[in-house]
DNA sequence: GTAGATGCAAATTTTTTGCATTTAG
DNA sequence: CTAAATGCAAAAAATTTGCATCTAC
């Protein structure tokens, strides 16, 4: 498990300053299993002693979405949820009653992009599932 | 087509009013082969002669999500975007460079569903698929 | 030392809410 | 007539920005 020194890589690699704000994001969103809105990160970063002001983080956030580091995703009612892009990539399942999130094995997509890409001569450079239910435990109330 | 007419007894069905304000939600979101924004649909309603509020269009787009007549969707940065739940779902396709949307044929989640329910244990109620790419003409640039 | 990163406060943008007025049924 | 819908203005929530200060390189 390298992945740590080789996110703080991509970010110093492609010229930007390794600092430790940024680490901090980094390894909170490695560490999560679930997308974070900037205001998680930010209270994570609080309680690890490694504060910064949520502007920051908003600024690290758009830099590593940006640099493709990370991917915004919409959940919360109108609030933006940020993944690390890893080799492997997740979806998730969201109980619409109490917002759990759940990762999904496997991407249904895989091998449609191509597809698609024939069909509207589009590049294809990635997507968005979610999927939505209710959760046995908020089924039962 | 009758599509207009299903929708508009849809609202009344439930016991709501069918005002004047709530028939153009409808229509336009039916005329939209793509997800808007209340701001987009509040721009039509006035641009048709048939102004509302802001904060109407936005109370007649949650009570329409509430009775799963529309979904809600986040694609252009923060701003939530409407679509009209129909029989037959679509997702779009988006430029990330000028954020056209193109709507795609197809559902690769049909079917898929029910494997997912039986291995979480969730009731599945539905999902959300967007696929991102850089169109033909944004591209050439 | 210096360009780039951060903090803070203020500004913007998007969405929601309170309350008086209007309207569909 | 009456409960429900709307408009308006103000509030709240989420995100962005300007500028002075600080820090990684």
């Amino acid at each position: 498990m390298t992945k740590k020194v080789d996110n703080e890589n991509i970010i110093s690699r492609q010229g930007y300053r390794n600092t430790k704000s940024r680490a901090a994001v980094v390894e909170i969103l490695e560490n999560a299993e679930i997308p974070l809105s900037a205001e998680d990160i930010y209270l994570r970063m609080k309680e690890s002693g490694r504060s910064a002001s949520l502007s920051t983080v908003y600024r690290i956030l758009e830099l590593m979405e940006n640099n493709r580091l990370v991917e915004r995703t919409s959940v919360n009612n109108n609030k933006a949820m940020f993944t690390l892009v890893r080799s492997g990539h997740k979806h998730h399942l969201i109980c619409t009653s109490c917002h759990k999130m759940v990762a999904l094995g496997g991407c249904p997509l895989k091998g449609l992009e191509s597809d698609i890409s024939r069909e509207t001569q589009f590049d294809i450079t990635g997507h968005r599932l979610e999927v939505y239910g209710i959760c046995p435990e908020c089924r039962k109330r």
